[in-house]
DNA sequence: AAGTTATCGATATTATAATATCGATAAGAG
DNA sequence: CTCTTATCGATATTATAATATCGATAACTT
């Protein structure tokens, strides 16, 4: 933020680690501060100190005090601005499986900015029904729909044979971000984004220290 | 991999990528493949080509060859060995709610290396019942459970404000690993390994980028 | 058999992000 | 009012990962 309104670029790691800093400022705004030091936050959130002073000098509007901190109000203002809490975005989701269904059930989302308004699905059974009050559609009306409801993003919960297709026709109908769930990597053109929910890397990862947890107690 | 059969540490970015190469391997080799060189496999996945053949090389058993690439059957092996496919691990998830259910009932886990045995749930209602199969136990009985079945994995999918007390207990009940969906930072020992599925930080990727494509549009 | 070429391994370079350091400054204590 | 101290901003350093470059090598072509 700063001054003039815009920019202060701000790195994909650091736009990541935004919502922790949201949750754990709005706590502490309940419970009646007004300032807030980045030593503090850095011990809760269990990161670096200098790392969240420089996170939260780029969403201060002006700079933090010496001794005492920076501007809660501002900082979560900022914070939700950059984002995108405000304007909140339409979506569609693709894929009314076991995931999907838990995805449109949820309602968290909605104050991240994201609002499902339809799903759709290739199984004729589901199509007509209403899932947690979204109606979901045949896949062949898919283009029209977001053409003519101004879908930006598509949620893909398909299965990953699948997911490839289903990605090239949401970015026929005009999807320019989309998050896709589906083990697998899709292709777009240059400008499209595709956010991968990597459940399986993960899975990789917390495999991988379990093993040298145990191995290192029994080499 | 590499000859002694083992360290070749691995990077955790390259980790990652790592089902991402199975999934394309496997295609592969069903289409009759039997060797595969690094430039193909970086188009397909839209990774830069030195990137993939270090990747490669690391789970390669000797070397790949000039003007051809690596053997696929071995690249796969090596690949599963390292993603803890072969030996399955045992876990709990804490929070039958939707997201919970559907994870239970995600058959995909199992070809990754992990096994839900049982789920945990505070509200009586749940207790006693079984979903996909998985028997919903009370709070009260985790480290019990988690203790005699020797279990090292637990899967948080209970609210933001609930996950740190079920972190805590899960980490007593001898834990070593967390996969966690809450939508907050978890406090734990430092040889304990939280893995977060940052919906939020991921739904924050997308909507900026929105931004970003709808403003060039228009600026 | 000789020449061409795609791919390899290794090393060097660059990009990005995390962390350490240090003088400056304002809040609070005495 | 002066002293102490916690925090700040800025700059420098380090860590990690991605990418570029280049000689070497094995497959294929002629």
């Amino acid at each position: 933020m700063r001054e003039g309104g815009s920019p202060t670029v701000i790195s994909k790691q650091a736009l990541q680690r935004l919502p922790y800093y949201t949750r754990f400022l709005r706590g502490l705004r309940e419970q009646g501060a007004t300032i807030v030091a980045a030593p503090a936050v850095a011990a809760a959130l269990g990161l670096n100190e200098v790392q969240v002073r420089k996170d939260l000098a780029a969403m201060s509007n002006g700079y933090g005090k010496p001794k005492a901190g920076f501007i809660l109000d501002e900082l979560i203002e900022n914070m939700e601005e950059a984002l995108g809490y405000h304007n909140s975005d339409d979506a569609v989701l693709v894929g009314a499986g076991s995931l999907g269904r838990a995805l449109l059930g949820y309602g968290g989302f909605a104050e991240c900015g994201l609002n499902m308004v339809a799903a759709f699905d290739a199984n004729p059974a589901l199509v007509g029904s209403s899932i947690s009050g979204k109606p979901v559609f045949p896949m062949s009306k898919l283009g029209d729909i977001c053409g003519r409801m101004n879908i930006h993003i598509g949620v893909i919960t398909v299965p990953a044979c699948a997911a490839q297709p289903v990605c090239d026709e949401l970015v026929a109908a005009g999807v320019l971000a989309i998050w896709n769930f589906a083990p697998t990597h899709l292709s777009v053109p240059a400008n499209i984004l595709v956010q991968s929910e990597n459940m399986a890397a993960s899975l990789a990862l917390l495999s991988n220290h379990l093993r040298q947890r145990l191995h290192e107690d029994m080499p």
